[in-house]
RNA sequence: GGGAGUUUAGCUCAGCUGGUUCAGAGCAUCUGCCUUACAAGCAGAGGGUCGGCGGUUCGAACCCGUCAACUCCCACCA
C-alpha cells in the first residue's frame, strides 16, 4: 500500500470511531476485574463544548483509556445536565424569537413539550463533539438529569431530607434574578467592581416632641441628616435611619424621626453599632426589603418591611412614585426629583461590587421571599471528614483543600427553590388553606392529609417551583447507576465509587463539595477517590474565553485543521494540573507535526519491510539472533532499556496526575530517541538489507511507543499500530505489557556514541565538512575496547571510511576530545589549524575553570566535613574527569603545535 | 477586608527531598541545508545576574523573612 506524504486524519479518525463502536470495546459490564469508573462532568444539553470541556474530555479519556489498557474494567459515563435556568432562559429566547410566543402564553405542560423538543434537536450536538473528540465512553451508558428515573430520584431525595428535617421551607432574604424571575442560590451570584455614584441625600429631620402623638404629620424642622446611598430608587422602602450610638454628631438625634424623601413618609432614627461611623455620612437609610443588611437591621429594631419591587425589577404599587418603571430607570428619575425638590446634596463617583446572576447577567435584587433551603451544616461534616482526613485526594491538593475546607466549615443553607418549570417540580402539596405535605406522589401527599391534618379527600395542587439544577447533578455519581433509584443494585455495587473526577475549579462549590456530601449521605461512601482539577482555559493574552469576546475556537472547526489527536494534544502539551492554560492554535500545530513525524518513521520502517535479510526466520520479534552486528545489537539494547525507563517514568506521573509531563516524556522518547537516534542506527545503507530481527524489533518497539502514546492520542497510534503489521487485535483494548527492569551495560557507552558523534559532526561541520564528506576517524585511548561495540554505528554515523586504533597524535588532523580519548579525524579537505586551535583553547579555558571551582569546593574543609558522603564522591569524580580531559586538551594543542 | 496561588530565555512552562559539566525543554528568532522517512523536516546559533532586597547554610532557582507585580477565591459596609 502506498502511504500518503503526510498523515491525513479525517477519514482515519472516522473509521476508528466507527470500529471501535462496533466492536464495543469501550462498553463496560460489571466482571471480575477492577472497575475504573469515571462519570462525565455533564455538560449542559443545550451548550456546545468550549476548550475547557475538551481540556476536560481529554483529560478523562487518558486516565480511562490508560486504565484498560492496563487491566481495569474501564468504565465511563457519558451524559448531560438538563440545567434548569440555562436551558429555560433559551428555550424562552427561541419561542419569542421563532415563533413569537410568549411564556406567559403557554401552560406548563406547553412549555415543557417545546423544551424537551429542544433538548432533543440540540442535546446531540454535544454528544457528536465528544465523540469527535476520540472519548472512549460508554454510548449505552448516556445519562440525561431529567431522564424519568433520574427525576424520580431527585424528587426521592427530596422527600427524603424533608422527612429528616434537613430541608425546611421559609420566607428569607434570597438572591432574585428578575431577568429570569427566580431565585437563586448564594453560588449563582457572581460580583463584579462596577463605578457606580453614591448619592448624598437630605433626609430632613422631624420633632416629635411639637406632639408625640401624632409626629408623624408633626412639623418639619429645617434641620436635615445626610445621607449616602447608590440605591435612590429604594428610598420609597426606607423605614428607618439608622447612626452608631457613639457618634456623637448624631446624639442629639436620640427619638426623632426624619421624612423619606419622594413619599414623605416619616421613620424614626434608630441606634446600631453596625453602622460605620467612617464610611460615607456615618448615616444609613434602612431598606429592609432590598438590602440583606438592613433585613436584617429590620429584624433586629422591628421594623415595617415595605417590597417597593415587582418580581420583574420594576417599581411597585407600595412605591408610590415611579409605579412601573424599571428599577434603572427609577433610579434616574429619583435623582431628577430629589435635584428638583432640593434634597440631593452631592454625587460622587465610587467603585463598588455588584452581584449579577450567573445566567442571566442582570444585576441581582436581594428580595424576601418564601423558598425551599437545605440545612447545610450537617451534611458538611461527613463530607469535609472524607477530603481532610485523606480519603478524598486533590489534585493538586494543596492550592484547592484550603477553600474546600473554609468553605464547608462555613457554608450557608442552600437555596434550592427556582420559579422555573425545566426541572424537578418540588413534590410539596398545598390545600387551599396553605397547609402542606411533602410527598412522592398526590396520591401520598392526599394520605398525608389525613394522617396530618384529617382532612379527608383534600383538593391539593402542587408547588409550581422547580429544583436547582445542582439538586440532581449532586447525585450523578449515585444516579447513573441507578444508585437511588434502585439502590443496591449490581452496578452501583461494582462501580461505586467511582475512580477519578475531572472538573474545572470553577464548581468546586456547586458540584464537588455537594456530590461528596450526597455520597456520604446516601451511599455512606465518598462518590470519588481522587479529584483532578484542570486550570481555566484563556486565550494567548490571557483573557478568558467566552462567546462574547469571540476568542473561543470551535471544537469541531479545529478537529477538521488539524486532526483530533493534533488538538488533543495541543490541549495536553501545556497544561500544568489546576493552573491556567494559555491556549493558542500552535500548540495543534505542533500536535500535528508530531503526527507527521510518527508517520514518516513509519514510512521509513515499511521501505525496510521488502529489503529483510530473511524474511521467514523471526515473526514473534522477542529474541535477537547472535548473527545480528554487534553495533545493531547494541543499538537494540540501548533503546529497549531506553523504553522500558520511559514507561517506568510515565506510570509515576500518570500516578501523580501529572499528564502534560508524562506527553512531553513519550513526545521526547518518540522523536528523539527513537526517530532522530534509535532508527538513524539500525538503519541500513543504501540499498543493504536490514536483519529480520532487527526488523521485527524494530517494529515491536514502533508498537510499544505507539501503545504508550495511545491514550493521548488514539487515533494515530491504532493506525499506525495496523499499519506496522498484520494485527489481531486493536490497540486500545492491547494490554501493557509488564514492565522489565533491563540491567543495561550499554549505557555508559550509549552515552559515550552519543556525545562522539555530536562531537564529531561538530567538528566536521566547524571545518566546513558537509555531513556527506568522507573522513577517516583514528582513536586514541587507553582502552580501545569500550569502543568496539559502538564502532560500526559511529562510522556510519560520522561517515567515517575507516576507524582505527593509535597509540600517539596523527598530524594534519581534525582533533577532537570527548572524555578522556582523543581522537583524529583525517581529511583530504583543507585544515584550517587556527580555527581548531580556537576551539580547544575555549574548550581548555572552560575546562580548567570548571576543575578550580570543584577544586575550591574540595578545598573547603566544612564541605568536606558537612557535606553527604555521595556528594562528596561525585566531587571528586568530577575532579578526575576533569583533570583527564585536560591533560587530553593540553596534549591535542601540542599536536597541532 | 480575609485567604490562596503565581513571578525561571521573546512566549508557554519543567526544574521532585538545597550540591555548577542543570540554569533546561518546546515554541518563536537567526544561520546553513530540498542529505534517497520527514522543509509540518534536518544541522547549528543567539538569548536568562531564576521578580527586588535581606537571612539561614560549606553551598540556594530551590529553605526563611520582607517588599513589589499579577491572578483567583471568599466576605453584608450604605
Amino acid at each position: 500500500m502506498e502511504l500518503s506524504k503526510n498523515f491525513e486524519p479525517t477519514a482515519i479518525e472516522e473509521k476508528w470511531i466507527k470500529q471501535w463502536k462496533e466492536k464495543r470495546y469501550f462498553n463496560s459490564n460489571p466482571d471480575n476485574r477492577k472497575p475504573f469508573t469515571v462519570v462525565i462532568p455533564p455538560p449542559n444539553v443545550t451548550g456546545v463544548l468550549h476548550m475547557g470541556h475538551t481540556l476536560n474530555e481529554t483529560v478523562q479519556d487518558i486516565l480511562v483509556r490508560k486504565a484498560r489498557m492496563s487491566g481495569f474494567n474501564a468504565c465511563w459515563v457519558p451524559g448531560s445536565d438538563h440545567a434548569s435556568i440555562a436551558t429555560e432562559s433559551k428555550v424562552v429566547q427561541m419561542l419569542e424569537k421563532e415563533k413569537g410566543i410568549k411564556k406567559s402564553d403557554l401552560s406548563r405542560e406547553e412549555f415543557l413539550r417545546y423544551a424537551f423538543e429542544w433538548k432533543e434537536k440540540y442535546g446531540g450536538i454535544i454528544y457528536n463533539q465528544i465523540e469527535r473528540l476520540g472519548c472512549s465512553v460508554d454510548w449505552d451508558r448516556v445519562s440525561f438529569t431529567m431522564d424519568t428515573d433520574y427525576y424520580k430520584a431527585v424528587i426521592k431525595v427530596f422527600v427524603d431530607l424533608y422527612n429528616k428535617g434537613s430541608i425546611y421551607r421559609g420566607a428569607r432574604m434570597i438572591n432574585w434574578d428578575p431577568a429570569a424571575k427566580t431565585a437563586l442560590s448564594d453560588e449563582e451570584v457572581e460580583y463584579k467592581d462596577v463605578t457606580g455614584k453614591l448619592y448624598y441625600v437630605k433626609y430632613l429631620i422631624v420633632d416629635p416632641k411639637s406632639d408625640p402623638d401624632s409626629y408623624r404629620d408633626g412639623p418639619q424642622t429645617s434641620d436635615f441628616i445626610s445621607i449616602a446611598t447608590q440605591r435612590p430608587e429604594t428610598i420609597m422602602g426606607d423605614t428607618a435611619v439608622c447612626v452608631n450610638p457613639t457618634d456623637e454628631r448624631y446624639a442629639h438625634l436620640k427619638g426623632k424621626f426624619v421624612t423619606v424623601p419622594l413619599v414623605n413618609r416619616k421613620v424614626p432614627i434608630i441606634f446600631d453599632e453596625y453602622v460605620d461611623k467612617e464610611f460615607g455620612t456615618g448615616a444609613l437609610k434602612v431598606t429592609p426589603a432590598h438590602d440583606i443588611n438592613d433585613y436584617n437591621l429590620g429584624l433586629k429594631h422591628n421594623l415595617e418591611v415595605i417590597d417597593t419591587l415587582n418580581e420583574d425589577g420594576t417599581l411597585s404599587e407600595a412605591a408610590q412614585v415611579f409605579v412601573g418603571l424599571d428599577r434603572f430607570k427609577a433610579r434616574k428619575k429619583a435623582i431628577e426629583q430629589l435635584a428638583a425638590d432640593g434634597l440631593l446634596i452631592k454625587e460622587e463617583d465610587y467603585t463598588t461590587r455588584l452581584g449579577y446572576s450567573q445566567r442571566s447577567n442582570a444585576v441581582v435584587e436581594p428580595r424576601i421571599s418564601t423558598q425551599w433551603f437545605v440545612k447545610m451544616k450537617n451534611l458538611a461534616g461527613p463530607a469535609l471528614k472524607e477530603v481532610t482526613e485523606g480519603r478524598i485526594k486533590i489534585h493538586p491538593g494543596d492550592k484547592f483543600l484550603a477553600t474546600y475546607k473554609y468553605w464547608l466549615e462555613n457554608v450557608k443553607d442552600w437555596c434550592i427553590s427556582r420559579q422555573l418549570w425545566w426541572g424537578q417540580q418540588i413534590p410539596a402539596w398545598y390545600d387551599k388553606d396553605g397547609k402542606f405535605v411533602v410527598a412522592e406522589t398526590e396520591n401520598k401527599a392526599k394520605e398525608l392529609f389525613k394522617e396530618q391534618f384529617s382532612i379527608a379527600n383534600a383538593q391539593l395542587t402542587q408547588d409550581a417551583d422547580v429544583l436547582d439544577t445542582w439538586f440532581s447533578s449532586w447525585l450523578w455519581p449515585m444516579e447513573v447507576f441507578k444508585g437511588i433509584s434502585n439502590p443496591g443494585n449490581d452496578e452501583i455495587k461494582y462501580y461505586y465509587p467511582t475512580s477519578v473526577l475531572v472538573t474545572g475549579q470553577d464548581i468546586i462549590f456547586f458540584w464537588v463539595a455537594r456530590m461528596i456530601m450526597a455520597g456520604m449521605e446516601y451511599m455512606d461512601e465518598k462518590p470519588f477517590s481522587d479529584v483532578y482539577f484542570t486550570g481555566m482555559v484563556r486565550d494567548k493574552q490571557g483573557r478568558k474565553m467566552s462567546k462574547s469576546l469571540g476568542n473561543s475556537p470551535d471544537l469541531l472547526e479545529l478537529i477538521d485543521k488539524y486532526g483530533a489527536d493534533a488538538v488533543r494534544f495541543g490541549i495536553m502539551i501545556s497544561s500544568p494540573a489546576g493552573n491556567d492554560l494559555l491556549f493558542d492554535d500552535s500548540s495543534c500545530e505542533q500536535g500535528r507535526n508530531f503526527n507527521n513525524k510518527i508517520w514518516n518513521a513509519l514510512k521509513l520502517v515499511r521501505l525496510w519491510e521488502g529489503k529483510k535479510s530473511d524474511p521467514d526466520s523471526y515473526r514473534d520479534g522477542s529474541q535477537i539472533p547472535i548473527a545480528i552486528g554487534t553495533e545493531v545489537n547494541f543499538a537494540v539494547e540501548w533503546f529497549e532499556h531506553r523504553l522500558n525507563e520511559a514507561r517506568t517514568e510515565v506510570d509515576k506521573l500518570f500516578q501523580d496526575f501529572r499528564l502534560s509531563e508524562a506527553l512531553k516524556t513519550i513526545y521526547s522518547l518518540i522523536w528523539d530517541d527513537f526517530c532522530s537516534w534509535y532508527l538513524e542506527w539500525v538503519k541500513p545503507g543504501f540499498d543493504q538489507p536490514i536483519d529480520t530481527a532487527v526488523y521485527n524489533k524494530t517494529v515491536s518497539f514502533f508498537e510499544q511507543l505507539m501503545q504508550l502514546l495511545h491514550p493521548f492520542m488514539p487515533f494515530v497510534s491504532e493506525e499506525i499500530y495496523h499499519l506496522l503489521n498484520e494485527q489481531t487485535d486493536d490497540l486500545c483494548v492491547k494490554q501493557f505489557p509488564s514492565i522489565k527492569q533491563i540491567d543495561s551495560s550499554v549505557l555508559q557507552q550509549t552515552f559515550l556514541l552519543k556525545e562522539l558523534i555530536t562531537n564529531i559532526r561538530d567538528a566536521k561541520n566547524k571545518n566546513q565538512l558537509k555531513p556527506k564528506d568522507k573522513i577517516k576517524l583514528h582513536i586514541q585511548s587507553n582502552d580501545a575496547s569500550v569502543y568496539r561495540s559502538i564502532a560500526s554505528i559511529l562510522s556510519k554515523q560520522v561517515n567515517a571510511e575507516t576507524v582505527n586504533y593509535v597509540t600517539e597524535a596523527v598530524a594534519n588532523c581534525i582533533n577532537v576530545v570527548v572524555q578522556k580519548d582523543k581522537f583524529f579525524i583525517e581529511t583530504e579537505n583543507a585544515l584550517d589549524s587556527t580555527s581548531q586551535k580556537t576551539q580547544l583553547l575555549k574548550d581548555l579555558e572552560y575546562q580548567k575553570g570548571f576543575l578550580l571551582s570543584v577544586e575550591k569546593k574540595l578545598s573547603n574543609e566544612r564541605f568536606v566535613t558537612n557535606a553527604k558522603p555521595e556528594v562528596i564522591d561525585i566531587e571528586r569524580k568530577k575532579k578526575a574527569d576533569a583533570e583527564a580531559k585536560i591533560k587530553a586538551i593540553e596534549e591535542s594543542l601540542n599536536g597541532i603545535g
